[in-house]
RNA sequence: CGAAAAGCGAUUGUCGCAGGCAGAAGCAAUUCUGCGUGAGGAAAGUCGGGACAGCAUAGAGCACCGUACUUCUUAACAGGAAGGUGUCCGAGAGGAUAACAGCAAGUGCCACAGAAAAUAACCGCUCUUCGGAGUAAGGGUGAAAAUGUGAGGUAAGAGCUCACGCGAAAUCAUGGCGACAUGGUCUCGGGGUAAACCUUACGGGCUGCAAAACCAAAUAUACCGACGAUGGUCGUUCGCGACUGUGAGGGCUGCUCGUCCGAGUCGGGAGGGUAGGUCGCUUGAGACUGCCGGCAACGUCAGUCCUAGAGAAAUGACAAUCACCUUGGCAACAAGGAACAGAAUCCCGCUUAUGCUUUUUGCAUU
RNA sequence: GGUAUCAUGGCCGAGUGGCUAGGCAGAGGUCUGCAAAACCUUGUACGGCGGUUCGACUCCGUCUGGUACCU
């Protein structure tokens, strides 16, 4: 039952979204530029990966094609996150993440769910490994 | 070849999102289960018009803006219907189209060319006392040149006069609710331009759901400059209160009035705080069906139905089968395709973008 | 979501319905031993479509694109 996406694990809140792009540390993987604030999760912070996607106007011009885009990545998202949200539980770790699309073509849903299998595995090799390592010589 | 209307896949499975209803658990926030609902004809542009809300349940005058053949229709409109007139197309029947009031109220403008662009005299013509006077027949440039033809008339000419036309204003008669049409009388011949100023008639208060209301949270004010009422009467528990004045300034649209508030206000540059939730929010000039009235747009009445309500913003993804279209094929079938486009307070229009399917109907040909 | 406003050469920017100024940049030349500066010459524009008008950058409608404000 980790496939759903409710409103908690996702990234809605003005301030939350301004201290990601702020703080967050941000890389390319085509077709996304990724943005990642990893942090200790405060008390009335639950320990989940929050999610957030982003579509830019001045690559799709037509609300159609952007909300076409949207879906697919959140879909995307949804189905491969559990091993995340596993890992955040474990290390009381809040992981707001965000996904902004720049290809200028929409790829199909199997080229997306694709990308986010090897992207996810990249985070939890990235952020998770080197906390265990770090909590076990510590 | 048009015109009008309707539709935009269906079912099943596995996951997922947002409302609603019912049940269960919980002090509560909330969670779980079940059922059912969840983009458009343009949701778009924001171009008209409303509803609704705030500002005085919106006042006066001016300014400003809009509209412009008539009648009807509508909550209203620059929408719609039926007619009228002009222009264009067509042999015709007929069709298409029009920001379609006024330049004969006033003012302005009309490049270049041309004698002259609107109280016409440069050439020409005629007369002459050689100073000049009369004259719009001829000049051919321009987008546009002073009503056309003929006759009379004259020094030469001219609507100067007459006849027949053309066009216009006024007025009368007939028909029509009316725009207008037909005919008569009379007066005229004034070039174009009002999507030039403007005139006439009618209409428009301003701002918009990021409006407005409520709850919660958070605060902090000081400095500089300008302006400013604290009077009277009554009551009094002597704190003050009521009534009535003077009043800077502010609200109401740009100005003037008018009106309301009014003890601090305005301007300047600093500094601080919040930006979370509820409501507005979807039952409405609603939709569908039928009768009747009307040429029609549309309206009255009756019955049935409830049909999205998000908020970093839901309405989705994948698979299978069946339908739809195109190509190939006798067929089975195979391959490919499926437009324009995504609600944000809600309606009525207009405009723009659009692929197909279905139904009704008109015309032409066979 | 709502309300305004703008669009003129490569860039900035004026423009009463009648030939679209000016500056910077570019190109060629003069000057110089070479350059700079100066001077001379020169190319390049009215966002698209439609309407009004004899004639539209200008007036009107519509479409496209940009900018600002309201929280």
């Amino acid at each position: 039952m980790n496939e759903g996406l409710p409103k908690e694990q996702r990234l809605y809140k003005k301030k939350a979204i301004e201290t990601l792009f702020e703080k967050g540390k941000g890389f390319n993987f085509y077709p996304f530029r990724v943005v990642v604030y990893a942090h200790s999760s405060e008390e009335d912070e639950p320990s989940i990966p929050r999610f957030l996607v982003s579509v830019s106007k001045k690559r799709f011009h037509h609300a159609v094609k952007r909300n076409r885009v949207k879906r697919l990545v959140r879909e995307a998202w949804r189905r491969n996150k559990s091993e995340i949200i596993v890992n955040c539980e474990k290390h009381q770790i809040t992981f707001d993440i965000a996904l902004v699309y720049t290809a200028t073509i929409i790829l199909s849903y199997e080229e997306i769910e694709k990308k986010i299998k090897q992207l996810s595995l990249r985070l939890n090799n990235n952020y998770f490994r080197d906390e265990e390592n770090r909590t076990n010589a510590g």
